[in-house]
DNA sequence: CGCCAGGCCTGCACGC
DNA sequence: TGCGTGCAGGCCTGGC
């Protein structure tokens, strides 16, 4: 479910309504998630305070003061915030229960997300150490993107979507990035010229505050963290609009798996 | 029933 | 021999 924007949009809304919050209780009901959630968690976490949220990637960073909650909601995870009476559900695996009453929950069907926790800089956990500069700096330019596909002899998308290359890049917004910049998905990396990739860089950018903009996109189940849907699904101009005309041309849009993602694409305006 | 889904880590095979 | 790279598999549930 969520990619970047999504992420970001449950960054935002939870952090205007959790930082300066203390932690009174943590209830982990399920800790099988792609990895177990930390034993040792309701013991780190209780009477700790919440001093803000960061995002890396798609990665949640809750700052705790002794250390970081890092959160990652995989395709089905959801945090949100919801006043301490709510039951409950079958996949509410963890609460973080605040002193203000309310409660941070961590809902994930799949339980492909992760919950762990880093002691000093989280940017040097294993999992984010190597991770690509981010979409929205300054790190991340042309020359940047230019460099990384040196030599690569993959699919422009699936470079793109590579997160030590840059991070946060998932299948939604690397289709409709590539669309926008007229950049067929399936050519090479290394094919790709100076241009194209300053061209690429800006329309993922592009894509990508237009998403957070609309609060996210909402598919199947997902809602941001004040429980509204996102609004960004409305503008997709080529995912999951296979054989429908493309907004540019009229051709109809092709849809094809590349390394068993799918994949959406114009015949006709990228190249 | 089978297939599909927004992620991403791991391990393997391969080629330089 | 040792890498970087590319690919397949696996983790899960739910919806069509």
């Amino acid at each position: 479910m969520p990619e970047l924007p999504e992420v970001e949009t449950t960054r935002r809304g939870l952090e205007q309504r959790v930082a300066g919050q203390k932690i009174t209780g943590v209830i982990v009901r399920d800790r099988r998630l792609r990895q177990p959630v930390p034993r040792r968690l309701p013991a780190l976490l209780t009477g700790a305070t919440i001093k803000s949220l960061a995002r890396r990637g798609k990665y949640l960073l809750i700052d705790c003061g002794g250390g970081t909650l890092i959160v990652h909601l995989g395709m089905s995870g959801r945090l949100w915030l919801v006043d301490e009476a709510t039951p409950a559900l079958k996949h509410d695996h963890l609460d973080l229960v605040l002193a203000g009453g309310m409660i941070v929950r961590l809902r994930d069907p799949r339980r492909f997300g992760l919950v762990l926790w880093q002691r000093g800089d989280p940017l040097l956990h294993p999992l984010l150490a190597r991770m690509g500069p981010e979409p929205l700096s300054r790190e991340f330019d042309g020359i940047a993107l230019y460099r990384a596909t040196r030599n690569r002899s993959a699919a422009i998308k699936q470079v793109v979507m590579d997160a030590h290359v840059v991070a946060g890049i998932g299948n939604i917004y690397a289709n409709e990035a590539l669309f926008r910049a007229r950049i067929n998905p399936g050519i090479a990396a290394r094919r790709m010229t100076r241009a194209r990739c300053t061209t690429l860089v800006e329309k993922i950018r592009e894509t990508l505050i237009a998403a957070i903009d609309a609060g996210g996109s909402s598919l199947r189940d997902y809602v941001g963290s004040n429980g509204m849907a996102g609004s960004f699904q409305n503008n997709f101009l080529v995912y999951d609009r296979a054989g429908k005309p493309c907004f540019a041309c009229g051709t109809p849009l092709r849809g094809i798996r590349q390394s068993q993602r799918s994949t959406f694409y114009c015949p006709c305006c990228q190249r």
